[in-house]
DNA sequence: ACATCAATTCTATATTTCTAGAATATTAGT
DNA sequence: ACTAATATTCTAGAAATATAGAATTGATGT
């Protein structure tokens, strides 16, 4: 049963999404939202837990936000983050691993397992 | 049965690996592998494959190899890769996800799912 | 209106990563 | 030993990303 359609992630938006987890500062940023879970946490309260300051944070958080990791919404005068990072990665592992040892027909044992995460 | 010992990962070695797949070029280098199999593909096989060029092949699976995503194994005069992309995949999941929610102990209904990727 | 707070955009510099040509191993066959 | 095949290191210019100071926008309170 093949699932995914053309509402699929391509290459070039699951790379993106692996960039915006393949920094320090991003990681340490999205680990600190997860952590606070959906009620998510403001700017302010994002830098003084991770240490990043104003543009540079900014920068980041967007960055995050571009790939899909993290949703942002205005509230009074901060903007409040939150990870959705949950899905997200389900979807990145489907996209690298579903298809494992598609083209290995040949050989009888010894496989990974196949579609399954 | 392969257990990984006290080498908890690291923040530093989590974005070193999500950095690794944080690439188009990387990305379809990988899973052309993982379709391959555990079977492997060589360099040269791989170029093919991919389109990708000598010292760029090179440098490109030389950072796959490094972020534990890829085995490179000499046999003969090349040298066969292979994606073990899987094991690596659901440790970056867990670092990543595993403290969901830690954090928001206050709220009673609405959270995602914890300690589950 | 004014002052303040929260976050962003603008701008510029520093650092890292990408890409690829050329030279250098290393292995295999004759 | 010589040649071809496979892949790596060396090297360097191009491109992208990181960091941060200063000015700017937008919302809130007095």
């Amino acid at each position: 049963m093949k699932i995914s359609k053309h509402t699929d992630t391509t290459l070039e938006d699951a790379a993106q999404a692996f960039a915006a987890l393949g920094s320090e500062q991003r990681l340490g940023v999205l680990r600190v939202l997860v952590r606070a879970g959906p009620v998510g946490l403001s700017i302010g309260e994002l830098g003084k837990a991770t240490g990043i300051t104003g543009a540079t944070l900014t920068h980041h958080v967007k960055f995050l936000t571009h790939a899909g990791l993290v949703d942002q919404v205005k509230k009074g005068r901060s903007i409040i983050c939150a990870a959705v990072a949950y899905d997200t990665v389900d979807r990145l592992s489907q996209f690298l691993l579903s298809e494992c040892c598609a083209d290995a027909e040949a050989d009888s044992h010894g496989h990974h397992r196949k579609n399954n995460v």
